[in-house]
DNA sequence: CAGGATCCTATCCGATACTG
DNA sequence: CAGTATCGGATAGGATCCTG
């Protein structure tokens, strides 16, 4: 009875949430903002990808850090795979209906602060 | 000369972008979406906390954690701090202009998780 | 109240080697 | 090509104690 009440302690409270350890939103936040996660998510908007597009995409990820962060947001429901039983196998990534919903912001948030960052550079 | 030039990549190479290791908005997104750095975006989106508020606002975080966490959150210029030199001092933080445009797909990302998981878990 | 300093541990993550 | 398994260094981060 712990979890998924952070939102209400907004009027209960003195004006500011609670966000609680076990909330479960937590966790997809922690795996969405983890180091690659984000950019894995950025990098699937635009098109699905086999797994060394995405290696090559992402620069400096290992493929160790690449296979985990894709096996978290497949548990979570953010990213589907698809295997081509050909030799050499070929396995495609994609973003699920829920991993574009959420894609949205993520590509917003790396715009904003690009936009910023390069703005501030130039004037 | 490196940094900034990976959104062309999406034209000149295959279609994906590349995110390269240098790229200076990377080390701000790398800051937006610590551990931590999301939650106290978020919580000073609805008002300006005082350290102890904060760190009751964000459950589970260290007083260290939280520290570290708005000093680097102030060195990249979303969040200001404001000392009454009072007897006990407070400090004040807050969102500057860059914070609250920051603030607000981060908080779009986390209300799109919630509702997500919440409408699954409810049918 | 708002933190800095120190210590220590968990985990992150890269490098390497190996498998289907 | 697309991974898994293991090792070890780096670092994140919690607990505790101390200061203005």
């Amino acid at each position: 009875m712990v979890g998924g009440s952070q939102l209400m302690q907004a009027e209960a409270g003195e004006g500011y949430e609670v966000f609680h350890t076990d909330c479960p939103a937590r966790d997809v936040v922690d795996h969405v903002t983890s180091r690659w996660g984000i950019w894995v998510l950025i990098s699937l908007r635009s098109k699905d990808l086999r797994f060394y597009e995405l290696r090559e995409s992402i620069q400096g990820i290992s493929e160790k850090m690449l296979a985990q962060t894709l096996r978290t947001l497949v548990e979570d429901g953010l990213v589907w795979r698809r295997v081509e039983p050909t030799t050499p196998p070929q396995v495609t990534y994609g973003l699920t209906e829920f991993g574009r919903d959420i894609g949205e912001p993520l590509a917003e948030l790396f715009d904003r602060i690009t936009r910023r960052l390069s703005s501030r550079g130039a004037g």
